[in-house]
DNA sequence: GTGAAAGCGCTAACAC
DNA sequence: GTGTTAGCGCTTTCAC
C-alpha cells in the first residue's frame, strides 16, 4: 500500500502540485473554488503530507531533540512532560534520546539530532561529574540553537534551572526558625550540580545563623532511600546531638525516618526532617513530610519557550540574543515532620 | 552556516555522490585506497549524513513513534525508558507524543506519526474507557506495524502486557494462604482495563477459596494516596469486619497505611496490606509493603523487539504474521505488611 | 490565479 | 570500481 502524496491529489483534482502546496499552506492567489475542489480531494484521498520532504525544503523540520536521564525517577520524569506539553503546544514534535551513562560526555547524540535536521536541541541531563565539558567546544559550531537544564550557568549558554541552592537555603532556615541548631545534610551524590547546590544553601542558611557547617554534618547520599537510612545512621553515630536533618530528596527523607523509627526516635520530636522535591507521596509518610516544592513541569516549558525564542530570531536572520539563565524558584511546604518543636528544655 | 552534503564531500574528495554514498553505507565495489581517501574528507569536515534524506529515498526512517500517557507516574515512566534503551540498541529513534486526555480516541497522533514516516508505533497509553474503539477502522488501513502495551488483546492486534489479573490473584492467594479470610479490595478506577484486571484476579482467588466476592468489599480509587486513605476509612466502615485489603497500587496502599494508623490499627496485626508496583519507596514505608512487581523495563522491550519483528518482515515482503498476545509475569514479594498473623484465636 | 522547472540531500538502478 | 540518471515528496522561484 503506497503513500499517497501531492502528486496523486494533484492528478485527481486536476490541478498542478504548485496548486495542491498552495492550499495545504495556505497560501493566497487560489481560486476559492480550485481551493475547495482540492480540499475534497484531500479528504476523499485522505492524504497527509510528509513533514520530512517539507523538512527538506523548508530547512525546518518542527522537531525538537530532547536528550534526557533518569526519566524513570520523579523529577526528570515530570520535567519531560512539561516539555512535551509546551511543545506540543508550540507545534513542535519531539525526538527522544535518553542516556544510560550520565558519567560521559554523549556529545554524540547531539549529532544523531541534527541528522535528523531538529530544529533546536533540550539538553535535560543533569550535569554530573565532568559530563559537560564538551559543550565550550561543541555549543559554538553548532547550526541550531541549545537549551540546557539542571545545570551551572555558562557565559555563552542558554540554561534554566530550579534555585536548588535557594531551595537548600530556605529548608534549613525553615529548621533555624523552628528553634532547631543542629541540623545534619543528608546530600545527593555530590558530583551532582544540583545537589552541589543544595549543600551550599544549607551552609549559607548555617553561616547566616552564625553556625558552623561541619564536614562532620554532611553525609552523601546517592539519590535513594536506602542510602537515606544508612546516611540518618553514620550522622547519628557521628553526631547524637543532632536535632534536625534536611534530606536533599524525598526518598533519603523517607529513608531517614525510617531509620530514626529504628532507634526509637520519634518526628519531630526528638527529631525533625525535611526533604526536597515534594513527591506526591510525601504527604502521606508518617509522619508527613515537610519539604521542598519545585515546578518541574514549569521547568520544561520555560526551556521549551526559551529554545522556541531562539529558534524564531535564527530563522528571521535576528543576531540570536544573549544567552539567558533563567532560574526557578522552590518552594516550601511545612507538613508534620518538621513541626514546631515542643515547648520545655532539651 | 551551511550544512555539510554529501556534495561538498564528493568534491572535496574528487569523486561522485555515489562513491560517497557507497562509503557510508559499507557497501563492496569501492577501491580501498578510494574509500579511505573519501573516509578522511569525511572527517575533515566532519560530515553528517542526513538522515531525513535517507527516510525519503530508502523508504524507511529507523524511527519509531510512541505515544504514551502519565509518564509522570511510576509505571508509564519504567516502561519508556525500557523502549527507548531497546529500541536504541536496535538502532531506532523515537518520536514521542503524550496524551493529556486519556479518554479520547487520540487517532490524530497516530497520523501525525506517519507524517514523519516512523517505521513503526507504540501505542504506550492505557486503556481507559472506551478510548480503543477507533482500532478497529484505523488500525487494518495503516500503512506500518502497531504494538500495544496496557489494553485487552483484540484478534487483530499485537499487544503486550503485564498479567494484571494474574498479579491480582497472587496477591489475593497470598493472604488467603497467610490466613486471612476478610479482604477488601481497594481497586484501581474501574474504567481502565488494567484496573478491573486487578479485581478479577481478586475474585478468583476468593471464588477459589470459597469465598464470596461481595460488590461491598470493593472501593474503587483513583491510584492516588488520598483515594486510598478514603477508600481504607470507606471499607472499615462498612465492614470492620475486614483483616487484609489488596490495595492495587502502592500509592493507595501508603493510603490506607496512613488511614489504619490513625484508626489505630497495627499493621500488619489488625490489618494486612498489599500492594501492587514495589515502587521503589515500598520497602521503606512503615511497616514495609509487600507487593506485586511488574518489570515494566522489560514490558517496554519486550514491545520493541516485537515492533521490529513486524517491521522487518513487512520490509522483506513477509506475510506480517499473526499478531501476538504476549504476557509478562508479575512477582509477589513479601514484606512486614502482610506477614503472617500472630498465632492466637480470632 | 496557475503551472513548469529546479532543487532540498540522499540512494536505487543502471550504465560503463 | 566508478559515474550517470532518475526519483523520494515537497516547496521555492519564476514564468505565463
Amino acid at each position: 500500500m503506497d503513500r499517497i502524496t501531492i502528486r496523486d491529489v494533484a492528478a485527481a483534482a486536476g490541478v498542478s502540485r504548485q496548486t495542491v502546496s498552495r492550499v495545504l499552506n495556505e497560501k493566497p492567489d487560489v481560486a476559492p473554488e480550485t481551493r475547495q475542489r482540492v480540499q475534497d480531494v484531500i479528504e476523499r484521498l485522505e492524504y497527509r503530507p510528509s513533514s520530512i520532504a517539507r523538512s527538506l525544503t523548508q530547512g525546518r523540520s518542527y522537531t525538537l531533540g530532547v536528550v534526557s536521564y533518569g526519566v524513570q525517577y520523579f523529577g526528570p520524569s515530570h520535567t519531560l512532560v512539561g516539555i512535551e506539553h509546551q511543545a506540543s503546544e508550540l507545534g513542535y514534535t519531539l525526538l527522544l534520546s535518553l542516556i544510560r551513562q550520565p558519567q560521559t560526555s554523549s556529545v554524540h547524540l547531539l549529532h544523531d539530532m541534527l541528522a535528523y535536521h531538529v530544529d533546536g536541541i533540550l539538553w535535560a541531563a543533569s550535569e554530573i561529574g565532568n559530563n559537560r565539558d564538551w559543550t565550550e567546544k561543541e555549543i559554538c559550531q553548532l547550526t541550531v540553537p541549545v537549551v540546557f537544564l539542571d545545570m551551572q550557568s555558562c557565559p555563552n549558554l542558554s540554561v534554566v534551572n530550579v534555585d536548588n541552592r535557594l531551595g537548600g537555603y530556605i529548608a534549613t532556615r525553615h529548621l533555624l526558625d523552628q528553634g532547631y541548631r543542629h541540623i545534619g545534610l543528608i546530600a545527593g551524590p555530590l558530583d551532582w550540580w544540583s545537589a552541589r547546590q543544595r549543600k551550599l544553601g544549607w551552609q549559607e542558611a548555617l553561616h547566616e545563623a552564625g553556625l558552623v557547617a561541619e564536614d562532620g554534618l554532611v553525609v552523601e547520599g546517592t539519590w535513594s532511600a536506602a542510602s537515606g537510612q544508612r546516611g540518618l545512621r553514620h550522622l547519628l553515630e557521628q553526631h547524637p546531638e543532632i536535632e534536625a536533618v534536611f534530606a536533599c530528596n524525598d526518598q533519603m527523607a523517607l529513608g531517614a525516618m525510617k531509620e530514626a523509627s529504628k532507634s526509637g526516635r520519634r518526628i519531630p520530636d526528638d527529631l525533625a526532617i525535611v526533604g526536597f522535591d515534594d513527591v506526591p507521596e510525601a504527604a502521606f509518610f508518617c509522619p508527613s513530610l515537610s519539604t521542598v516544592r519545585q515546578d518541574l513541569n514549569e521547568l520544561g516549558r520555560t526551556a521549551v519557550r526559551e529554545l522556541d525564542r531562539m529558534i524564531q530570531a535564527a530563522h528571521q536572520g535576528e543576531p540570536a540574543g544573549e544567552p539567558k539563565a533563567i532560574l526557578l524558584e522552590p518552594q516550601l511546604l511545612v507538613r508534620e515532620s518538621s513541626a514546631v518543636r515542643k515547648a520545655g528544655p532539651l
